[in-house]
DNA sequence: TTGGTTGTTGATGGATCAGTCCAGAATGAA
DNA sequence: TTCATTCTGGACTGATCCATCAACAACCAA
């Protein structure tokens, strides 16, 4: 055929996804995100339409690695509820560049769910995705006898993803780890029976 | 003196204030928040010096008032308890556009307190006025008796603050008001007892 | 009424925005 | 080598960004 692309596909969203991540939708510029790239405008455009297909492709790509990233932890964990508090405790274990970094799912909904469909698309799959994980790992859970059984998984499961989402908002806002370490202690509370 | 100015300050730091909240800053021009102000360009520019400062101002505005509302509802209760209830459930009790507007408190964390220290600043303080707020409301239900005595306030009221900020960051990718219940309901179980 | 001050208005500034065009370079197949 | 195809990089587009300027209008004190 012709001339092959000089570039990996693969990294190049990658570096825009760490922009995107970084500094949100509008204050990123295509110019940032080129250089970031590394590689030239027309090349972008051709590749992948616009700034916000890019964007959601970058969006998606996150959602898949972190979303991966989570059912590992949940798994790996030495007992389904040490696996849960292990994920909570992570948002206070990271350093604070990571914590001010947060989270582009959250930044994404709290940036434009509301005015792109197709982010509000990504939200719900997203969402989907994570309460299925921690629903599982509570049922997981229960089956152990390390959780009630009169727990309702499903709503534990909807309350662990709010919970992962207040810890990244409280960390963005600045909370000292010890402030993190507290809700994610109390919030571990809820699973201890009842 | 001289000419009186022809607009409510007051009332238009509100309206520019609802476009922030609304939109966000970035995505927010000039152009907007003049329609919407309903005051000419030069007159936003004296009055307020520049975009930026308006925002502060309005975000200001809004902590002001939300954290108003925060505490006259908790105190408003007929129960302690039942008034922290009352507002982790308020927000699944509001209207679709209510819940897809969002918290302009969150908004700024997520989009600016990175990048702008004033908005950090008033991120800081606005957190430490809700949590002094749930802080108090725990220790009066731990005085009633409502609440375990063993139950540590100043990890519990952290805990209920980043609830409502889960719970706003769910609302706004699209949680169903019984999600939302669902979600408040478990986070509840943290304060009886244990 | 007049003078000094301040508010309002519309025109305009340069900068930057996302996105396109085009000429030239690089490639693989024939 | 030749040719068709595709990628690349710089110049460029019109739109929009935030902000300023200058002329005019409105006000108050004297």
């Amino acid at each position: 055929m012709a001339r092959p692309k000089e570039f990996d596909r693969d990294e190049v969203v990658k570096r825009a996804m760490a922009v995107f991540w970084e500094k949100g939708y509008e204050a990123t510029s295509t110019e940032d995100l080129l250089r970031a790239m590394g590689i030239g405008r027309q090349s972008m455009y051709d590749t992948f339409g616009d700034k916000r297909r890019l964007y959601l492709e970058a969006l998606q790509r996150y959602q898949a690695e972190s979303g991966a990233q989570l059912i590992e932890r949940l798994q790996a964990g030495e007992s389904p509820v040490r696996a849960i508090e292990e994920v909570l405790m992570a948002v206070a274990a990271e350093t604070p560049a990571e914590r001010a970094r947060g989270c582009m799912y959250v930044s994404s909904i709290v940036e434009l769910a509301q005015k792109d469909p197709e982010v509000a698309s990504l939200a719900k799959s997203g969402t989907i995705l994570c309460e299925t994980a921690f629903e599982r790992i509570v049922r997981e859970a229960k089956r152990k006898g390390e959780v009630d059984r009169c727990v309702d998984e499903r709503k534990v499961a909807r309350f662990l993803l709010a919970t992962v989402q207040g810890l990244r908002v409280m960390a963005k806002a600045g909370a000292t780890p010890e402030a993190l370490r507290d809700i994610a202690a109390v919030a571990l509370t809820s699973l201890k029976s009842r």
